[in-house]
RNA sequence: GGUCCCAUCGACUAGGGGUUAGGUCGUCACUCUUUCACAGUGAAAACACGGGUUCGAAUCCCGUUGGGACCGCCA
């Protein structure tokens, strides 16, 4: 493989508080490829609205990301010489390069107000018209501008953009995309209260830090021509693009609050494993490819096997089933003791006593296989930590008041009694001793123990809930039956 | 509505001119385990449609249809 060091890939999310699953996967790809190619990943803070801005935000998703395992070379943590990386500390470098963009007539200044926007675009839509800027204020002259200008008038810079030419690109996953310019707006470029917009600032910094490859939501596909309209007027290559596909609901629409969890963290409280999580995220859209059937990778073998040319055309629907599935894959697997650890806060509000690690432990190995979250832990822990069986069904009453149950509970006490620790296997031993002594057998003889032990017909494997439970509490739940 | 993008089982996907179109999740059945689950085996389940190109198209081209994204002084 042909590794090219030269690779400068960011990832440059607006601080809105919490991670979007979408975000997730356009941060894992960059990482990937980045680590890939041997090159750096960079994360810039896109926060030029000050309307959004959310304290804490980008402490909370340098931590997640991290927490993740995707980690930046450059950024708001680690520093870097392309910085600053918070785009509200670059606001000189974005009026600089505007004043350029003016003065190369690339760009003009507009002095209508948001209401008369509103009013022209509402208009456009009666008129059944697409609803764009009319460039009302392209031919101002010199004269008009200064005079506004020295009267204060607010101000907004806007795009120039040339008619009746073609803007063509190549995107790495789309292919060739080609996008007349009359039906580009003339965006703005910068607000009126000084801050740039998205596409002024991320054009410059992208160039500013030497960023080669652009991969980021499809969402963006459509304003790459204004963007490269940009790089062209100031002289400016194009870095490669990757429009990765959109992450859908189950009905196949961008993947929206409205209609479950988007936000990572939701997903690492509700129990889902990060391995699992960067998982399962990295086959959304993506795969080896070469008839490989493994699904399971860990971070190190995707940054191996990742390949932009192996990213989906197509969008693909989040399904939580197979997360679920592929979560409780890694919870069956996951090394003991480090599984106890990220379950221990699942454990509180349970009546487990959590100081007991062993205790702990015993009862997470024999509930993990039911587990597709760890916040499912506190359902399963019941029957271990209940201080009275309580049956309400009158059929399994039946069961466990029949004749035969009870000699099987008296002959089993006795059986017990004698013993100093109970463990699955004396149990074993002692189970079947209590079957060879009344005769009792199959379902007859182990239903109406589970059932006395645990109140339910079904459960883990009842050795290990007889070893968790413990002597005492095993014979004093089949005394209460006898 | 305009522009752009997309199209293999219900979902994620492999395959990219000649395949019985493969795998995974989910569903169903059976086996195993004297429970449920796990595990195992098996089944149902897809190339949107129409034209080309070709000896031959799921695969290449065009169109249709369908879906999606974008059309803000948000990113």
């Amino acid at each position: 493989m042909t590794k090219n060091n030269n690779v400068r890939v960011r990832f440059a999310p607006s601080p809105t508080g919490y991670i979007h699953i979408g975000s997730l996967r356009t941060a894992l790809f960059n990482f990937l490829y980045a680590r890939n190619t041997g090159g750096k990943n960079i994360l810039r803070i896109e926060d030029t609205d000050q309307s959004r801005k959310v304290d804490g935000a980008v402490d909370n998703l340098i931590k997640s990301l991290g927490l993740l395992g995707i980690d930046f070379d450059e950024g708001p943590a680690q520093g870097g010489d392309k910085g600053p990386y918070y785009q509200s500390e670059r606001l000189a470098i974005y009026r600089k390069y505007c004043d350029d963009l003016l003065e190369k007539k690339a760009a003009y200044y507009a002095f209508e107000t948001p209401e008369v926007l509103d009013e022209m675009r509402k208009l456009q839509q009666l008129e059944g018209r697409q609803t764009m800027y009319d460039g009302r204020a392209r031919d101002l002259s010199e004269e008009e501008v200064k005079e506004n200008l020295n009267k204060g008038i607010p101000y907004v810079i806007r795009l120039k953009v040339p008619k009746d030419e073609e803007v063509k690109f190549e995107d790495l996953i789309k292919g060739v995309i080609k996008i007349e310019t009359n039906i580009i707006d003339d965006q703005i470029l910068l607000k009126s209260d000084g801050f740039p917009t998205y596409h002024l600032a991320n054009v410059i910094d992208d160039h500013l830090m030497e960023i080669t490859h652009i991969i980021r939501g499809e969402e963006w596909i459509t304003s790459v021509p204004k963007h490269i309209l940009i790089y062209k007027a100031l002289g400016w290559d194009v870095p490669a693009m990757a429009h990765v596909p959109l992450i859908l609901n189950p009905d196949k629409t961008k993947l929206s609050k409205r209609q479950g969890d988007v936000a990572v963290e939701d997903y690492l409280n509700k129990g889902y494993l990060k391995e699992a999580l960067i998982n399962f995220i990295a086959m959304l859209g993506w795969n080896p490819g070469e008839g490989e059937e493994n699904e399971f990778f860990s971070m190190e073998e995707l940054s191996e096997k990742f390949l932009l040319e192996k990213v989906q055309s197509s969008g693909a629907v989040f399904n939580v089933d197979k997360l679920n599935w592929m979560n409780n894959s890694y919870i069956k697997n996951y090394d003991p003791d480090k599984l106890l650890e990220l379950s221990l806060p699942y454990f509180k509000g349970t009546d487990v006593d959590v100081t007991d690690n062993d205790h702990t432990k015993k009862i997470l190995l024999a509930i993990r296989v039911y587990l597709n979250k760890l916040d499912e832990i506190p359902e399963h822990t019941k029957i271990f930590t209940q201080d009275k069986v309580v049956i309400e069904d009158v059929n399994l009453l039946e069961i466990i008041k029949a004749d035969t149950s009870v000699t099987v509970f008296k002959e089993l006490i006795s059986q017990l009694e004698s013993v100093e620790t109970l463990t699955a296997e004396i149990y074993k031993d002692k189970i079947s001793e209590v079957q060879k002594v009344t005769g009792v057998k199959g379902k007859l003889l182990f239903k109406p123990v589970r059932l006395a032990l645990t109140g339910s017909e079904n459960g883990p494997d009842l050795p290990s809930i007889v070893e968790i439970l413990g002597k005492e509490k095993v014979i004093k739940f089949l005394k209460e039956y006898i």
